[in-house]
DNA sequence: ACACTTCGAGTTTTT
DNA sequence: CTCGAAGTGT
């Protein structure tokens, strides 16, 4: 049964704005899709209607911000049409990335077989080179790691050099300008002679091998004739060009994107891509998708408020054809307990009127703010899946073990090198370093008899690492072959062992799903598997489970019935960004974000006594939150939403009082 | 050269 | 409070 794609028959199901994007094929293509403007339809009609057409799936290229993005619309795309569909070549710009440098790596000087630094490991890199380097010890306080990687990576993303960093976002670390260039030239010398590529790397590396070698780069871009970029507006400098150049011999580039939902600028993203596409290919066609078919209207009269008050942007405003008749209502609880049990209360209520748990979420801005409320939903044996926070491969004994799986895979990987050795009792950073230049140089693992006989376990680890060599193992395998070995230290280091072996399982089942090291390796580096999804996976099956996530990682997703947590001053927008203008507008988009996830229900919901700050200032003081000010700055609470409060909120709190009297003292 | 202790600072979002 | 980094002791 073929599907008529037809423009009669795509009248249907599309309105004219997204018929005009989907039967757009030839040339580049802006599309500005408002949020819940069916933007992921119109690439998977798009996806289908090109296979439809003819050409060949492999040749279409759909990079998106997440595997699970591209895997989702190509999924549905095959529902459309065909299992042909499936075949489309889809991913992160990373993952692309990695994929093409597998192949050409030697062409700029790469190994094939490189091992990709997650941040954590990126951060130790950069560490252990300042302190090899002695800056250390300077007389002021020198950057922490953290910041050095921040800086770096910037400069990289967004394809500036350091010092212009430096001045528009770092000006305290301006004075440290000539040991940061040192810093980031031994990283970059180290990671060369180790084969070691950095998530940066991977888009450098990239954009090198298609400004080098031109035969490369027409070879692949004949290869993807049709390129298409989901959430635009969150790509840097340095992926545009990428884009620039793969997209060269045909300019068959569309690139979907909404600029008020642009909230990544801290990884280097800049909405401003959306503005120069025009430019910089000339001839553009922009179709711009205004009609809203997620949510109800009151709900979008909140929103179209609320990105009202941004800076700049493309002037659009949404609306519905979904009526709906509830207001969004916002909730004062007494305190953080007090909201997490009116959200329990209040699932438990929805569950009862029909509405499934996989159609509830609930958003926060931080990971930590979810803490009380996880408590409280597992105490009502309601389970649930969290997004976003800290993941699972960071846990450092996941990371111990993947360590020994890295050598494995690359034996120069001296950033495991380090993990491993360091765990071992009598083995410091010099022996360390020792041990690490020995083996770089003799291109073997048969250390010196003096070496090897420092301590026990060196020993051990060293025969293992030779029978995992020589075994050609599944990932798996080698993960229970470390473990023995492993488990002695683990026991050591840790008190709450116990914990982390249950974690070790996890690897070792998520492991087990893979037949091949490099693939197992790369994905934990670069889609790696979210935290809780075991525990939730273990429950029962048909119970579907309510989804927490932080705002970032609830992007392109949607719900029936949305709870954002914490709508307070300084949670969102976070206490971090007020001091920089263009960063509270990054936060008013990520609170947009957060509200047009909903499609009927939206609770905004404010715990009245502020734990976090009574922690900070000690026991005894107790602080109150104010409303956060994209609810209070145009009107917002009188009008657009139900107010409600919830524990015992007195009408006429401290807070109100202070504000009437003044502030007294603290 | 390591291991252990103490001090002090900061605390977001993710490929 | 929790982490990381500097300082101290063996």
């Amino acid at each position: 049964m073929k599907k008529d794609f037809s423009s009669s028959a795509l009248k249907k199901e599309l309105n004219p704005a997204q018929i005009q994007a989907v039967e757009s094929s030839e040339g580049p293509h802006l599309i500005i899709a408002g949020a819940g403007s069916g933007k992921t339809r119109v690439l998977v009609y798009r996806v289908a209607y090109l296979v439809q057409k003819g050409v060949q799936p492999d040749e279409i290229l759909l990079l998106t911000f997440t595997r699970k993005a591209a895997e989702e619309m190509l999924k549905r795309a095959s529902r459309l049409l065909d299992e042909r569909c499936q075949k489309v070549s889809g991913g992160t710009f990373h993952s692309f990335a990695n994929m093409i440098l597998r192949k050409y790596a030697s062409l700029i000087g790469l190994a094939n077989n490189f091992t990709i630094l997650d941040q954590p490991d990126a951060e130790d890199t950069l560490n252990l080179i300042r302190t090899q380097m002695g800056f250390h010890k300077s007389k002021e306080r020198f950057p922490r790691k953290k910041a050095i990687l921040e800086v770096i990576s910037k400069s990289v993303n967004k394809s500036q050099d350091l010092e212009a960093v430096l001045d528009e976002e770092f000006p305290h670390f301006m004075e440290w300008l000539e040991e940061i260039k040192k810093i980031r030239d031994e990283y970059t010398k180290y990671k060369q002679a180790k084969s070691l590529v950095d998530y940066d790397d991977l888009l450098v590396y990239l954009k090198k091998l298609l400004q080098l070698h031109g035969q490369v780069r027409s070879n692949l871009s004949r290869k993807y004739k049709y390129i298409m970029v989901d959430e635009y507006q969150d790509t840097n400098r340095l992926q545009a060009e990428i884009i620039y150049l793969l997209a060269a011999e045909h300019r068959n580039i569309m690139v979907v994107g909404d600029d008020s939902q642009s909230i990544y600028s801290f990884r280097g993203a800049n909405f401003k891509n959306i503005i120069d596409f025009p430019r910089i290919f000339e001839g553009a066609k922009i179709i711009t998708l205004e009609e809203n078919y997620r949510s109800a209207q009151p709900i979008l009269n909140l929103t179209n408020e609320v990105i009202k008050s941004a800076e700049e942007k493309f002037e659009k405003t949404l609306f519905s054809r979904i009526k709906g008749d509830k207001l969004p209502i916002y909730v004062e609880a007494e305190d953080e307990n007090a909201q997490s049990r009116y959200i329990a209360d209040k699932i438990l209520e929805l569950r009862e009127s029909g509405i499934e748990l996989k159609d509830i979420a609930v958003l926060f801005r931080s990971g930590w703010h979810s803490n009380d409320l996880e408590i409280e939903l597992a105490s009502r044996n309601l389970p649930f899946v969290k997004y976003g926070g800290q993941k699972f491969v960071e846990a450092a004994h996941i990371k111990d073990v993947i360590s020994y799986l890295r050598i494995v895979y690359n034996l120069y990987d001296a950033v495991s090198w380090h993990r491993a050795l360091l765990l071992m009792r009598g083995i410091g950073p010099v022996t360390t370093e020792r041990i690490i230049s020995e083996i770089t140089n003799k291109k073997s693992i048969e250390l010196d008899e003096k070496t090897a006989k420092k301590s026990a376990d060196l020993e051990s680890l060293i025969h293992l690492l030779k029978e995992a060599k020589a075994g050609d193992l599944a990932p798996a395998e080698l993960i229970r072959l470390f473990l023995d070995y492993y488990q002695p230290l683990l026991k050591e280091k840790y008190d709450d062992f116990n914990k982390r072996l249950n974690d070790l399982d996890s690897l070792l089942r998520i492991a087990s799903r893979y037949d091949s090291l490099e693939k197992f390796l790369t994905d934990m580096a670069l889609e790696p598997p979210e935290r809780n999804i075991f525990e939730a996976g273990l429950k029962d099956r048909d119970d579907s489970t309510l989804t927490l996530s932080t705002i970032h990682s609830a992007k392109g997703l949607e719900w029936n019935t949305v709870f954002l947590i914490y709508v307070a001053e300084g949670h969102i927008p976070s206490y971090l960004s007020l001091e920089n203008k263009e960063q509270i507008e990054e936060e008013r988009r990520l609170f947009y974000v957060a509200l047009t996830r909903a499609k009927e229900n939206l609770f905004l919901l404010k715990p009245h006594i502020n734990r976090a700050v009574r922690n900070y200032l000690g026991d005894g003081m107790s602080i109150f939150t104010e409303a956060s000010r994209f609810l209070t700055e145009s009107n917002i609470l009188n009008n657009l939403v139900e107010m409600e409060s919830f524990g015992n909120t007195p009408a006429f709190g401290d807070a109100e009082l202070e504000d009437i009297f003044g502030s007294s003292e603290l």
